[in-house]
This record gives C-alpha cells, structure tokens and sequence, in this order.
DNA sequence: ACAGCAAACTTGTCGCTACAACCATTCCCG
DNA sequence: CGGGAATGGTTGTAGCGACAAGTTTGCTGT
C-alpha cells in the first residue's frame, strides 16, 4: 500500500495539535455558556457583527469571517434573531441576499461577554507563549490554512490583522 | 473592568488558530466518513486501541488517551461494540471497571482506514510544515496542553512519544 | 463491621452541526 | 429576451457530544 507513515518529530507534533483540537474548544464554549449564555460561535457571530461597518453584514460574508457553513449559520442566525440579538431583512437591491444587523440589545451582550473570553484566551493560549511563539504559531496556523483553503477565498479575512 | 486586550501579534495568531481549530476537524472527519464510515473519534478510538498491549483498555485509560470525557466515550463505545469492532467485558479483579477489547474485524477496519487517514494528515498538516516548525508546534501545544489540563494527569500520554 | 464517601461507568435528554434537498433570484449568452 | 446555470439562502433530518443524574462496586476510618 505504500503508505507515507509518521516518523516520531511528526507523531509528536500531530498527537498533542490533536490533543489541543479536541479540548481547547470545549474549555472556551464553557467559559461562554456558563458566563455570558452564549456558544463560542454565537459570540463570534455577534462579535465579527459588532467589528463591521454598520454592525451589519451578509450571510455569506459573515460565513467566511466565522469560517461557518452557510446553513450552520442559518440556524444560529434564527436563534440568535429569536433572542433579540440580532434582526434579518432583505436587499433591495439583490433580494436573493439576506443582511444581518447587531441590535443594540446584541451589542450590549456582546460588550459584556468579552472581557471574559478575552481573559480565557489570555489564560490558555496567548499567555503561555513566548512572542516568538506567537509569531510561530501565526505561520504555523497559515501554512495549514492555505491547504484547507485553497482557493484562499476566505483567507483574505486572516491579513486583515497584519500590520 | 481593566481588560487585558489583544495586541497585533497577539491577535494574528489568535484569529488563524481559531479558525484551524474551527475547519481541521471537519476535514479530517469527512474524510474518515466518506473512505472508512468512521467518525475521527471513532477511529481514534479504534487506533489507540490497536496500539495497546493486548488490543484491551480500561474505559477510563481509554478515556485518558483519546481526550474525551467519559459519558462520551462510553456512547461511543456502545455504537462500535454494536457494529462488531470492539467488546466490552468485566474486570473479576474490580468489577467497577470495564476493559475494552479491540475485535480482529475492528483490528482489520482501523488496517484499512489508517493510510487514507495519515495520508490526509500528512496532505493537511504535517507536509506544509518544516522540520523546524513541526518542533515549535510540538512546543506550542504543549504549552497549551500544559493550562488546559494542570494536573497532568493524561499529560503523561503526550510523552509517549518523545524519543 | 458498617456508615459514608469515592471511583468507574452507564443512561437519558437536549441542543447543535452536517448533509441534503429545496426555493427564490439573478446572471449569462446565444 | 428567454432558458439554463449560478448565486444566496432556508429548512428538514439524523446523529453526535455535553451535562446531569443514577447505579454499582470498592475503600476508609473508627
């Protein structure tokens, strides 16, 4: 069969970035349910929201700024609209797109779940390393992306944090 | 509320891993789906069985060494015991505890699912990484894993595959 | 020796996500 | 300008994981 297997720098390395897949996520969407009553992803929603010019976006783009799929998005978008956080109305000028606006009650949600996720992020993540590590890691993570993302038509959105 | 935010660096980094965390998963688990009919826990679930001693494990060993939580394992356990892949039995020395056996039909499934699965590990991560940046991954998660289990009790795991 | 506590699982339920199917517009182009 | 493809989004369904609760077994101290 001739398969390419793992040597051991490649195990080790694989083994603890899967170890960090399967449990960082959990630890950040604790954090948030228990202190703020929202998903990891519904904050990113109503935070990618409340960076954008007019608190308001398309469906599509804000899939790609959340790295979602669209109907994955579509669900959130309808509970999150249930809970007054966000509304929905069609374009006129393209009624096939759909814009999603932050109201003022999301704003005011998202404004109070932040500093503690922020500080979980501090804590787990960005505290532990060293900045070259940082650096690392933000070339690590690229280099990965730019295979899940060939065509690097959401990549765009990650150079927005480059100087 | 004096909150620490992210800087440039900081969030660069932040911002690409999240979105690793968000769409590696998925891949590798349609992949595993679509060629071996297994999810990627399931698999893994299976592997870590197929590299121990005797193909046997302890629920909670077992729990240890795939990173999940014990009720999940345990469900999942019940659905590969019903495809034939694993068996459950008993411990007579302490009967709280249940082992785990990897069946031949679940030894010869994870034979046949392990060289798409590390090829698309290879395809995905480890190909677009150097040498050098395959270390400093190793380093990164590490320090991650380090905070997000203090105890270290499933730490010792990870070393397993230290030279 | 037995009361209380901890360990090791199992089970039930709820909510979220993936996948597929579907519908409504708009674009393209001969 | 009309018909097929492409775009943008929604909805239905099935399955997995988190959390909480329950059960059985072993341990500990007095």
């Amino acid at each position: 069969m001739d398969t390419p297997w793992l040597d051991r720098p490649q195990l080790r390395a694989w083994v603890r970035l899967r170890a960090v897949l399967e449990l960082l996520p959990g630890v950040l969407d604790a954090q948030l349910r228990r202190d703020a009553g929202l998903t990891e992803f519904e904050y990113y929603v109503l935070a990618t929201l409340s960076e954008t010019p007019g608190r308001t976006s398309r469906m599509t783009e804000l899939s790609w700024g959340t790295n979602a799929t669209l109907p994955r998005l579509s669900h959130v978008v309808t509970r999150l609209e249930g809970r007054g956080l966000v509304e929905r109305f069609s374009c006129p000028r393209d009624r096939r797109t759909t814009h999603v606006r932050l109201t003022d009650e999301g704003w005011e949600k998202v404004r109070q779940a932040a500093p503690g996720h922020v500080a979980t992020v501090h804590h787990h993540v960005v505290d532990t390393l060293t900045p070259e590590q940082l650096d690392q890691l933000a070339a690590i993570a690229d280099a990965i992306l730019a295979r899940l993302d060939p065509t690097g038509t959401s990549a765009a959105i990650y150079t927005r944090y480059d100087e």
